[in-house]
DNA sequence: CGCGGATGGTTACAGATGCAACGAACCGGA
DNA sequence: TCCGGTTCGTTGCATCTGTAACCATCCGCG
């Protein structure tokens, strides 16, 4: 409060820039912005390789890379793998079986828990789709130099480190 | 077409590692997860500061930032400002003035269009917001390096531009 | 004027998402 | 053997999101 605006409704011209000392954010390079507007571009982009063309959604997507990477898993192995909530596993597995790309097998030691693996059909749209991710990001990545390929590389590794857990 | 993909039905064991070439996707390097993961969990950490403390969601945040950075604003400048969807727009403002953060006027030469302004209280909330938004940045980068600060800047910066359109 | 075509903004609707609650199965100790 | 405490995975529900369709207004041109 006590701040100096004209109260009333003076016709002030514009906020924002002439507000004092450093009271305003810049949104354009605040880093959570900036992380979501990428990710959200660069998803949105890579999107349509396996949604237009596979009908995938992305978790299904995460979940198909995850086991074509890792072979048999559980569920709770592909949350892991691939930093998904619970739910959307379950869901994206759900799919992923009705459309007969994978299978899931109860683990005879406990019957709680279900091996999930590949079929062949699931194997083949996998070794198809794993080249067209790579050529996206190598279209990508060839947009930048060899300089800041390196820097950009450092510094997701390290939020990444940063942030952890 | 043409590509080198061994048709056979070879009875392999456990996919994956040994499944012949590149044909195995690495997620965790692969730039778009890299970005979803990151933007994910530091989106997650942040969103603490300005839902439990002020309940607002993420669109509302950004409504709010966008205005108090740039002064009064269509709502289609605040969709260019924050990188958001019409109607997450339409959706935040509507809130942020039911809660009185905000107040509409409409411009007498083309009633179309609203002029969006931040109410006294909306001010209030932002500039309370905005040294906090910072702190969580600080601390976020005080984890990294000086090096690994200016290869991330850099890194996303080129990146952006890379993405830009 | 009088239209057709843009543009600003809202809303109906169908999907996606997370939380919380749930059932089933396991585990360890009394 | 029985029981409480856990873990695996699913589902009900309330919320959020984007697409498309919509209304109101504006603009340019005949």
């Amino acid at each position: 409060m006590a701040t100096n605006e004209g109260n009333g409704k003076a016709a002030e011209g514009k906020r924002g820039e002439l507000a004092g000392l450093g009271e305003v954010l810049a949104l354009e390079t605040f880093l959570p912005y900036r992380l979501n507007r990428l990710a959200d571009a660069v998803s949105r982009e890579f999107q349509k390789i396996y949604k237009d063309r596979y009908g995938l959604t992305r978790p299904e997507w995460r979940a198909l890379a995850t086991l074509g990477q890792n072979g048999v898993m559980t569920a709770t192995a592909i949350c892991e793998h691939s930093s998904m909530h619970k739910t959307k596993v379950s869901r994206a597995v759900a799919e992923l079986e009705r459309r007969k790309w994978l299978t899931r097998t109860v683990d005879g030691s406990d019957r709680r828990v279900e091996l999930l693996s590949l079929t062949r059909a699931g194997e083949k749209t996998y070794r198809e789709l794993v080249p067209l991710a790579k050529a996206f990001e190598d279209a990508l990545m060839a947009k930048l130099g060899e300089r800041e390929r390196a820097a950009l590389g450092k510094g997701l590794t390290a939020l990444e480190t940063a942030i952890g857990r």
